[in-house]
DNA sequence: TGTTAGCACTCAATGATGTCGAGTGCTAAT
DNA sequence: ATTAGCACTCGACATCATTGAGTGCTAACA
């Protein structure tokens, strides 16, 4: 069977109106809404055949039809393709003074959130290439030093450490010339036991320090890879839907959004299969966490250069006003990165 | 009418079943529970008088009983004037290594929440006495300064900044001195005008950098103040309990647990009266926050040193198992006290 | 041949009705 | 003062009929 333009045209109507609604649309419904070109009975013979090629379903005998997931993705590659000339401000997205990336991301969450009306999910950066920029070591106390490193991307990272010997301030500044001479420009995997023993030897009575620093420069390196930060935002927005919010459902899809293991899983698989614009839909199954089967998740992916990329999500019904959605994320994206491409952050 | 020990004994029971059951208790059950000391008309006419008296409430004639706020409040203030003698081990609350309080926060409020099955709040520590302890500059780039600030309570803040012109290392190194030398051991309001425009006058070609510094310093100190961090974890818990858990009251709950304006008032309100041990239990129409008046709040305040102080809080039905939960909270503050007493941090 | 009107059928939702049982309050007996 | 007994209440639950939205099919029509 064919899907003509007739049938289009039905699909794309059943559709739009059952996400304003949420119930099943009937035939009559239908006829009403596309101006009574057909009648009641013809519409059922389509909707007959579009059920029979899968693009709807019928819940029960004698209810209306809702979209399967076929149908949300027919409807959503239409929307894909279209370009989207307009660009609507959103205004609000001014991100202010820019000094603390993760207050701006949830921030950017809370907005989402809001905006949509959809649960949002943000994920960190992840920093690629995780090349040392410098360190430095401070005297805060007589025995305590202040390590300070930055790695490419100005992410900065700092601990205080005890030590037993004193330092005096000379010695200091010979450390950190050698520290920054020795390592800066290496990735953590260049940083090989050869060129920690030149070091120790050249550090000479303080080579435990040599230890402190590295142990701490692996350590704060090592943190954000593992445990990728992600917030969330708007969760509860689900009350709003009926078909999410019943108690069982609603339950296991907010579990799964606390838990962040899981949006992990989401995060890593976006980053794998990214598409052309980094911009991907995934309506029911086709997500990659198993607790959003009954959703829809849109992601895009963020790129701020300087190796900081990360993921930003949007989980609704699967009813999700697709349109608005990706408006909003392409949006998103391009204020993305006018802001920090001027910043240079 | 007097609370004889009969009556205090029936109100036990009738509290203890209902935290068990979650439903309506009624005499037989009450009977039965105690061993049969009294029939059940007997307890039916305590009953009786408990309700009178306020303790208990019937949901609707021909149901059981169920404890009132003032029954769980005399419950409650049973147990808080109990010793707990018997330090029950949680082994698992041992702290990893150290290194970011934010992380150990957040995972603290998660071993809560998996330990107690409520939902777990704790926030993040609000500094007093912010007393400036130490400044560094470091030139990363070029043109970009990288600003440490450490605060008292060992506090880390660093940020890098865009700098127009150039400077030498050996300016650098001064301008440092400089910073050190008039800053160090100053809060924000004695950080005054004069200090400002001395500083400007010896930095002399480099007063910009001054500002910028500045501007840095009073912005890191202050972001933490305004927006203090709060963390939940086990919010879905309260779909274990059915009481909470109709879709009307859990999506406000939730949402409340969401938007940590509304916690911001819990921390605020705990920190204002503090009593003796620093827990605190808030039953019902108790609690400071509005959305929260279906459950039981039980608070804690923890404090660190160094004018480190923060406000953890278990969020649960009203019908929780206090003992349990108060003893867990007391067990952590001092696992937290010995912790962080010992590290010096 | 494609479209439409009409009709019988299905089935979830709704509401009325009846039964059951847990629980109470009262009274009279112990 | 305590208890046994009894009538009464009321939510929970099951049953049943009603309603109405929706379908599929067939026959008539353009």
């Amino acid at each position: 069977m064919e899907l003509d333009e007739r049938k289009v045209t039905i699909l794309k109507a059943i559709i739009k109106n059952y996400m304003d609604t949420g119930e099943p649309v009937g035939s009559r419904t239908i006829s009403k809404y596309i101006d009574s070109k057909w009648s009641s009975a013809t519409i059922r013979n389509e909707m007959s055949d579009l059920e029979e090629m899968g693009y709807i379903i019928q819940p029960h005998t004698s209810a209306g039809r809702i979209p399967s997931d076929k149908g949300y993705r027919f409807y959503v590659d239409q929307i894909l393709q279209e370009k989207d000339s307009e660009v609507t401000e959103i205004q609000e997205l001014m991100i202010q003074r820019v000094d603390r990336l993760e207050l701006v991301l949830k921030q950017l969450a809370k907005l989402l959130a809001k905006d949509t009306n959809y649960a949002a999910l943000i994920s960190g950066p992840q920093y690629h290439r995780n090349k040392l920029k410098f360190i430095q070591l401070s005297k805060v106390d007589v025995h305590k030093l202040l390590i300070v490193t930055v790695v490419e991307g100005n992410l900065i990272k700092n601990s205080i450490v005890n030590i037993q010997e004193e330092i005096s301030d000379e010695e200091l500044l010979n450390l950190n010339i050698l520290l920054n001479s020795s390592l800066n420009g290496l990735t953590i995997e260049e940083i090989s036991l050869g060129v920690i023993s030149r070091m120790k030897e050249q550090a000479g009575p303080h080579s435990q320090v040599v230890d402190l620093v590295l142990n701490e420069v692996a350590d704060a390196i090592k943190v954000d890879e593992e445990d990728l930060q992600i917030y969330t935002s708007g969760a509860t927005n689900i009350f709003k839907y009926p078909e999410l919010s019943d108690n069982q459902k609603a339950s296991q899809l907010l579990s799964t959004l606390e838990h962040t293991e899981n949006l992990q899983e989401l995060v890593d698989a976006v980053n794998e299969n990214e598409n052309e614009n980094g911009i991907q839909v995934y309506i029911g199954d086709e997500s990659p966490v198993k607790g959003m089967a009954d959703c829809s998740v849109v992601t895009a992916n963020y790129d701020l250069g300087d190796g900081i990329r990360g993921t930003i999500g949007i989980i609704g019904p699967k009813r999700m006003d697709y349109r608005k959605v990706l408006k909003t994320l392409r949006n998103l994206m391009t204020q993305l990165d006018a802001t920090f491409k001027n910043d240079e952050r």
